[in-house]
Formats: C-alpha cells, sequence, structure tokens
DNA sequence: GAAATAGTGTCTTTTAGACACTATTCA
DNA sequence: TGAATAGTGTCTAAAAGACACTATTTC
C-alpha cells in the first residue's frame, strides 16, 4: 500500500469586493477581486499562482487558513472547499503526482485592504487576468461560478461587507457578482422577509440624501434542511467562531402577499457597534471592524446550510 | 516540500434504487441502497466500509471508476466529486495520515442487479445500516443529502433506471430519493416542459391498463449557465464514451400559461445514443446538460451544467 | 426647496400546486 | 364492463418582477 502516491497541496481562491480599477474608468461600480502570488521558482517561475502550499500536520480547512495567513495575514470570514483537481498530469513532471485540495474564501472590505501586500502578492481583478501558473486560471473560473451560484442561492453576500451594512450596499454586492441590476424595492422587501437582517439601531451618516438604517447578518431560523455533517459537529475543530444566532423570528403566515412582503422583521434590538463616517455610498463600503474568525471558519464539515449546486 | 505528506485514497459512495427488503414489508416502493465492503484487515475489520482503494496513476476519477470495477464489475452512468476527507486524525493512527477524495455514483437498475456481489461486498438499504468503518457512515449520510438535493435541481433521476422508461418510474425516482408523493398530472407536464424526455415510439406493455410511453433522456438545450471548467475540456481525458446532443429544441415563447403547459416537446425524432446524466435549469426540472465522460463519468472536470448546493 | 436616495404600495406576470376529469388498455 | 393507470384541463395560491409613488435627509 503506497504511502506516497501524491503529494497533497491546499490552494485558496480568495474573492473581495473592490472599487474597479482605474484604467476601466466605468461608474464606481465595485468589482470582484483575487489576491495572486507570482511565483519565485520552477515551474511556472515569475507567473502568478493562487496562495496556498503543501499540506501539513493539520486538517485541510487549516491549512488553507494557515497558509493564507502566512502569505499575507488574511483570516476570511467565509471558507468552504472548492474541489480537489488530480489529474495525473496536472503537474507536468512532478514526482510524485500533486494533487490540490482548492478553497474558496470571503472576505470583508475592510480586511481585503488590510491584507499585506508585497512585492509577490496582490489583488487582481478577476475580469483582467494575466496568464497564470499551473490550472489555476481554470480553477478561479470554476469558483467564480461557484460564487455566482451560491449567492442567489444563499446568503453569503454579507461576507463581502463589514458587520454591518446598508441594504443598498448589500444589493450593490449582489449587483457586482451577478452583474446585472436588481430592483431596489424587491430586493429590500425580499431581504427583510428572509429573517437574516436586524437593525443595528443606528444609520449611516455622511450622505447627502436621507441617512440608510444600517443591519447586521444574523442567522435565520435553521430550515431543517441542514448538511448532516454541519449539524454533528457545528463549529467543532479549532475554530474560534461563534455565530450568535440572534432571533428574529416571529409567526410566519402571511395573509395574503402584500402582507407576506410587509412583515418588516421585528426582534434583534442588538448592541451595534461603531459606525462609520462616510458619505458615498460607495466610500461606505467599510463599515467599521471586526476581529474575523482564526482559521478555518466553514472548514472542517462540507457542508453548511445551504447544498452547493454543480 | 514534503513529498508524502499523506496518502491518498479514492471511495465512492453508490446508489441504486432497488425494491424495499422484505423485512419492511411496506409497499413495493423501492428505496435507497449502496453496495459495502466488509473489511478484511485492520483497522476496522469485519466492519463494512465504501468501496475504494489507494490512489493509482490515474486521474481521480479513473481511481473511483477502476476501484468500483475491480470490487464488482460496476460501471456507473453517473460519476461525480463528492468531497475530500482530510481531518488530520480522520484514521487513527495512520501514519502519514489518510485524505479520502469520495466520489458518489448513480446506477440503473438493471446495471445494480449485475454488480458482482460476494460474502465481502453485498448492497445495503440506506436506512438500514450497521454500524461502518472510518468516518463512513458520516460520508454516506452527507452524499445522501447531497443526492436529495440535486434531484430537486437537475436532471439525474433519470440515471437511476435504464435506457428508456416510463413517466411514472421517473417519478417513482424523485417520490423514492424525495420521500414524498409527487402530483402525477404535474410532474408529467413539468418533465415534457423540460425538453428532456424524447419518446422512444415505444409503449411499456404486460400492465393490466392503459401501456404508457417509453421515453428515453436527451440532453435539453444548454441555458448557458454551465461549468466554466466544462466548456473548456469536455470529455476530454480517455472517455471512451461519446454522447451526441440531440436537439429537441423549439421555439420557447409560451403566450399563456395553458399554452406553456401545454406545448409537448416536439423535435428530438434523434438518433440517441448514450444516455447521459445530466444538469438542469435552476428552478424547475432541469433543462440543459453537458456530456459526461464514461468512466470517469464526471470525473475530471469540477462542475456539471448545475451547481452543487451546499 | 432641489437633489438624491430611502423606503412603500400596488399591479402584472410567472410558477407551483391541487384536483376534477377524460382516455385507453387489459382481465 | 370494470379496474386501473395514462394523460388533459382548469382553477387557485404563491412567488417574482415592474414601476409609480411617498419620505427624509443634506446642501
Amino acid at each position: 500500500m503506497p504511502s506516497d502516491n501524491a503529494t497533497l497541496a491546499v490552494s485558496t481562491v480568495i474573492f473581495a469586493l473592490r472599487p474597479s480599477p482605474p484604467s476601466s474608468h466605468r461608474a464606481p461600480a465595485p468589482t470582484i477581486w483575487v489576491p495572486l502570488v507570482r511565483r519565485q521558482r520552477q515551474p511556472f517561475i515569475d507567473l502568478l499562482a493562487l496562495p496556498g502550499g503543501p499540506l501539513g500536520d493539520e486538517d485541510l480547512a487549516a491549512a488553507a487558513s494557515r497558509t493564507l495567513f502566512e502569505t499575507m495575514r488574511l483570516a476570511p470570514k467565509y471558507l468552504e472547499q472548492l474541489y480537489a483537481f488530480g489529474d495525473a498530469d496536472r503537474v507536468f513532471g512532478a514526482d510524485p503526482r500533486v494533487v490540490s485540495v482548492v478553497y474558496w474564501a470571503l472576505v470583508g472590505n475592510e480586511e481585503a485592504s488590510l491584507a499585506r501586500l508585497g512585492d509577490n502578492v496582490r489583488w487582481h481583478p478577476v475580469d483582467d487576468l494575466p496568464p497564470l501558473a499551473f490550472d489555476h486560471r481554470r480553477i478561479i473560473d470554476y469558483a467564480l461560478w461557484r460564487l455566482r451560484n451560491k449567492v442567489e442561492y444563499s446568503s453569503i453576500a454579507h461576507s463581502f461587507l463589514g458587520e454591518s451594512f446598508t441594504i443598498a450596499q448589500l444589493r450593490e454586492v449582489y449587483e457586482a457578482v451577478l452583474d446585472r441590476p436588481i430592483d431596489a424595492a424587491n430586493f429590500r422587501r425580499d431581504m427583510l422577509a428572509s429573517n437574516t437582517l436586524a437593525e443595528t439601531g443606528e444609520t449611516l451618516a455622511g450622505t447627502r440624501h436621507r441617512p440608510p438604517k444600517l443591519y447586521r447578518y444574523i442567522e435565520a431560523p435553521a430550515p431543517s434542511e441542514q448538511s448532516p455533517l454541519l449539524t454533528t459537529s457545528p463549529a467543532a475543530k479549532g475554530s474560534p467562531h461563534d455565530h450568535n444566532r440572534l432571533s428574529a423570528h416571529h409567526d410566519h403566515a402571511h395573509p395574503d402577499r402584500q402582507a407576506g412582503r410587509r412583515e418588516l422583521f421585528a426582534g434583534a434590538r442588538e448592541v451595534a457597534v461603531g459606525v462609520r463616517p462616510a458619505s458615498a455610498v460607495l466610500r461606505a463600503w467599510g463599515v467599521n471592524g471586526r476581529p474575523a474568525p482564526a482559521d478555518g471558519a466553514k472548514a472542517g464539515a462540507p457542508a453548511r446550510g445551504v447544498p452547493d449546486r454543480d
């Protein structure tokens, strides 16, 4: 029984939303960026690659977290396994062959700007990437596709923002990821009806119009269709994360559609953390800070509350 | 740089639909079964485990296919990567530690009964499993959960059947997997509207009532939301399979709802060869699809036409 | 009070589901 | 001809989407 039939590596595709590069002098709408590392050795020396490295004596997700922290001091709020890439000839000439377990992650805007960069590590807009090492371009494309899908059927979008945010900011995330405009009125209603937002009690100042309310994300009452792996051991392994599930529930039973839509969330008066100055909506991207889970937030278990599609 | 930081194994959860075990003398409704292997060595000797084995000099999916063929002569029509399990302490005492890339598969009923069994390999109903080796119970639960989710948003259900089948049989698959009754009238309409079924021209005889038409599965016109990995290199790697994508299209444009529903599929008189696993639309019963490699059915590439949920 | 976005109301379209009804075959 | 399932028609409810309108703030 072979014990060295492959070398195991772990890489991560990290997404952040940042203003479009100046070159593309489009509207100040944000776009998706990923951090890439310039390779210092063969093969593919000098080409850009995903951050990552060989698996150590640790869980897979822990390896992802560790390498991210080591290379740029990042600790994403969302981290999930993407896929295991292991074609026999994936890394030409490698012996033993290399199998990469790839994770994907989302970071909030403030966290993204806190990332430690350098000559060899930089953010790149995903819609304008140079040639990459290995099959990393393909991996990013796949991760992007997953992101776009998952944004539509689960509530991960808030992971691109700070602790508190306005509904308009949240909508901008959707618009950036899905690359299409979304009706603001319907979006607001749907989000509020989802019971995943709680008012912080604060508003965002600094605009030159009516100040919007700030919300924070809360766990919606579990819909019972959750990954079995999740329920068994939640944030078990070395995850300092502790999702405080606020109760924003109240009875569901809409007599008619209008009523259903009107249904404002009720509870959650919360403590409300530091609000932020700001002015334009775009600038308002980074709202106050937050620690951020250390290592593998959603690491150990395959699935969270909502299934992946592919 | 360690080259033996882990041992890589590949296992597969294979699902088939078979009559309920006699013990549970319920209606002749089918339930889900998986083949399990009795371990001949430590650790967990004599306990049941998923079929699989160490990764050889091959692609990951090829390893899955190979081990399935070796242990029971099975060649599933649907095969897809499930997850990479690699907690550091997953296999107690193993050195180097073991990382398992797990696949899941669906086999049709005839194929399932052709499987070569033995004292050490047997089918077991998933709703009544004995204690399993390693974390395999957990893996099966997760695979089951994925199956149930995926059945709802893509058209893989037909993979449980043979080349041709009646709509009622297809509905039974859904009912068995989802474990709930489905309205036959609406189901029929939705399936026909999905353009994934083509009449074979034959009917199923032997019933003591009106003989139902037989259909075969066809690829629906691709909806453009497909995995980028798929489009780049379809059934590339060593896949003896060659799925001809039949056109079953005709104009879509339902003036009113009744008309939409009435719209019987038109085209697809086709040659129709290999039936394919496949993909689907987001909301309703899938549309669209993609070629599936044979041996490594949906192997090399991460994603099919439709994203996974988790 | 003008500009600008926050936030509400209401209509139309689409989709999902329930369920009665007709059609066709075999025993 | 009756049992039994195939297959069709039609209504209702729920969800998604379009869009006009009111509200509140800053400058």
